[in-house]
DNA sequence: ATACTTAGTTGTACAGTCCAACTAACTTAG
DNA sequence: CTAAGTTAGTTGGACTGTACAACTAAGTAT
């Protein structure tokens, strides 16, 4: 054995990928980004999840640096941010082994209208996939982003991060069923939600062509809800 | 901006650790190593979770990385490995800015009692921690893998993967009770396993002092069920 | 007024847990 | 041989929350 032989052993490449969702035009979509037409790059021109290396001057952290990420392109900062899990292998980058570490984050809609970076666009979700054909092992991650946000919207209160400031109860409810991508019982989604202490009414009502809905809230700095069911008990 | 700037960035220091989770005398217990004595290794005659770094020429993956690990200290192949999540900042390694990626895994009672490394140990968790105190953050580390085997083992059937290859439906919820740390109903217990398809009798019964108690088996090659509630709704 | 639409409630059936009491099968003490 | 003790396993009633469906409420449009 070598003398300090670990601190010389090759490092692997470091990066952080963060999945942005969110609810625009009745759907679920997700922020992709271009990857430049460098020659010198991999998979120049495919669309890829926004990311990159983890700057040891300037991150403290991994979560820092994928909320760092995320600001750079959408210009916000997330009401939620769970870290998804890591992807690393010899094979996932032609430049090396190489690990990337993984976020998810929710944006309220009002939030996920805003400008973007030059080279971020949005993508619907399709089943579990977008239809651009992705870079590395994205595919891979999206998939797991979107199984493990449908796995939890059955049994807790995420959606909530999706909503604008103020909603309804059916707007939430809908919210619910775009992630789910099916339908859910009325009533007992409102039984739900209501013994949930997660919102609270304000003194206002949505109006609309039709009988008005009363508007919610978030009840402040909520972390998310865990429901002791999921929604519909399976076969 | 230099020409291939990012491969030249200052990578981090990448590890995996395990935390190895087994159930012996009665009890959750988690396999712990100490750390050389060397004055150039951190934390020296620390306990801290098996691990170590990453090798880029011989490690395929992460998850194969960690089944090494484990088989390392082990000798065993563990039935069930999940990954945990991963830390990773500036100040956690005190050589630089380091990443480890964390996995979880459970060992079968017979399979925790054979013959460990020299410098491995089984220690009690107590609470969601352990009686030493751990190196780097592996405290943290710890008492998330904790959680998240406990949260899971409310609506998973997570903890047969902590059972010898046949067992009786008492000591399957006894596991259960350990995990959990605390009791749970009995005729609710047997209705949800014997429900679920996961388990199945064996032609012969447990005996002992008192009346035989069926033994059943994992039906072959099970993933983990998941459950449509936890076991005591909240509240 | 009447039809239409969406918001929100109500009632019955059902599944599964909670709690407690019960029966079953074995060992040991006397 | 019987009685006591212990653990295995079942049964039944109360309760919680979902499933399904029908209902009422409040607005707009014709």
């Amino acid at each position: 054995m070598p003398e300090k032989p670990e601190l010389d052993f090759p490092r692997p490449l470091t990066t952080v990928d963060v999945v942005i969702f969110a609810i625009r035009s009745d759907a679920l979509q997700v922020l992709l980004v271009q990857r430049p037409r460098t020659e010198t790059e991999p998979f120049p021109g495919a669309w890829a999840l926004p990311g990159g290396f983890v700057d040891i001057a300037g991150d403290r952290d991994l979560e820092a640096c994928a909320a760092r990420k995320l600001k750079d392109k959408t210009g916000v900062v997330s009401p939620y941010l769970e870290q998804l899990g890591s992807w690393g292998s010899a094979m996932r980058d032609p430049r090396g082994w190489s690990a990337t570490h993984a976020y998810f984050a929710l944006l309220p809609e009002h939030a996920a209208g805003g400008p973007l970076a030059a080279d971020a666009q949005w993508f619907a979700i399709e089943g579990e996939k977008v239809r651009p054909k992705l870079a590395f092992d994205h595919a891979e991650i999206l998939q797991a982003a979107v199984q493990r946000l449908r796995s939890k919207v059955e049994y807790t209160s995420l959606p909530a991060y999706l909503m604008p400031p103020e909603f309804t109860l059916p707007e939430l409810q809908r919210t619910f069923e775009i992630v789910l991508d099916r339908p859910l019982e009325k009533s007992a989604f409102r039984t739900r939600m209501l013994a949930a202490d997660l919102i609270e009414p304000v003194a206002r009502m949505r109006k609309g062509p039709n009988r008005p809905a009363q508007l919610y809230r978030l009840k402040k700095a909520k972390a998310p809800v865990f429901f002791a069911r999921t929604f519909n008990p399976p076969g």
